[in-house]
DNA sequence: ACGGCGATGACAGTAACTGACATCGCTACA
DNA sequence: TGTAGCGATGTCAGTTACTGTCATCGCCGT
């Protein structure tokens, strides 16, 4: 064809944030968003499966930064500290993409169709935190749950971050809410640890 | 108009998982649904947002026992304690409809598109459950971890139910993980609550 | 020069949704 | 009893997300 621009899915990717923040997600449509990174509506078809997608990084960078911070961790930690560090992981990834985080945060927050996306891709990490302890030896049902908890406290953290100006490191805040499950999960009824049996 | 048979919801609901169990969620047609249901296709979305809301309760009803069963809980449990109860209603609440609840979950789990919507809702009833953890005096902070934590150990519990024919009632499950939860939550780095520390 | 390959454009087609308007049947009320 | 109004539906045209198919273009190795 006549000469094309490399890196069409990274322009479509930016010019669909881009036209997002301008004038949101449903008021924008796949013909605009190829026609700013200088393709046709197919083109862009063929980089994403759908208008979605293109907010989410194909090639799941974070997912794995996350797998294999639990993969490097030492023999001796237990489970929910293993699926702890791997969101601390996913913490220090999107530190340093604050800003960027942040804009399409917000254009996630916005649109219902984008948090369903979002919150599959979550599911999706938190089978592939799953996956990797039973890897390293951890029971199915242990290695399930701790996966789950990993990643809904990653979730509140996250919500906390972005919301908060003045919250901590996103690892930070991780272990933060890690710290408030374990608490919550020690609580006893009313006179914590004492007789209640 | 022509005489009309009443619930037209509910018979294009039932019409929509008949069909996605015949011929699966794709090739069923929203005009499928809504011939089978005898009414025309401009009727389906005046009843249901969309294609896949048509096998999601319009009513809510599962989070709205979930809520009251929080609400009527002793003041004396502790929030995480509050969580799993709720969950453990939402197993009451689904034990009564096990085949259908059986169907649907395999029509779901058989399509990314349905699982999102799914997810979106358990992201409902976690908010809905913080919500009313915090209307009983539970820290914001401790709410939301509480509740996400409720509801990842309520996805574990409900696969199990679903895959395992053999498994106890959903309301056991549920309890049975959030004991997991509590043990996971409590184990120390080798040499489980000894010397460690 | 040539042939194949990868990325794209061009174009037609399906199906999910939406808005606007007409129609029908029931209910309340004069 | 008739009629005005309301609620639920049908009709129809239109937008947009998404897919299949085929042609074209530039590059790369031989």
């Amino acid at each position: 064809m006549g000469r094309w621009e490399p890196d069409a899915p990274g322009r479509l990717t930016q010019a669909a944030l881009e036209l997002f923040v301008e004038r949101g997600y449903e008021q924008t449509t796949v013909l605009d968003i190829a026609e700013r990174a200088g393709v046709t509506e197919r083109t862009f078809f063929r980089h994403f499966a759908d208008k979605r997608e293109v907010l989410f990084d194909r090639r799941n960078a974070m997912q794995e930064a996350v797998v294999a911070a639990i993969a490097a961790a030492p023999e001796t930690l237990p489970p929910l500290e293993l699926a702890g560090l791997g969101m601390a992981a996913a913490g220090d990834f999107l530190e340093g993409r604050r800003e960027h985080a942040g804009r399409r945060a917000g254009v996630i927050a916005a649109n219902p169709s984008l948090q369903e996306r979002e919150l599959l891709k979550l599911a999706a990490l938190s089978d592939a935190v799953a996956t990797e302890l039973r890897q390293r030896g951890v029971p199915a049902p242990e290695a399930g749950v701790a996966a789950e908890a990993g990643v809904g406290v990653f979730r509140r953290a996250f919500e906390r971050w972005v919301a908060d100006p003045s919250a901590p490191d996103l690892a930070t805040c991780v272990r933060d809410s890690l710290a408030t499950l374990r608490a919550l999960a020690a609580a006893r009824p009313r006179g914590r640890g004492a007789v209640t049996r």
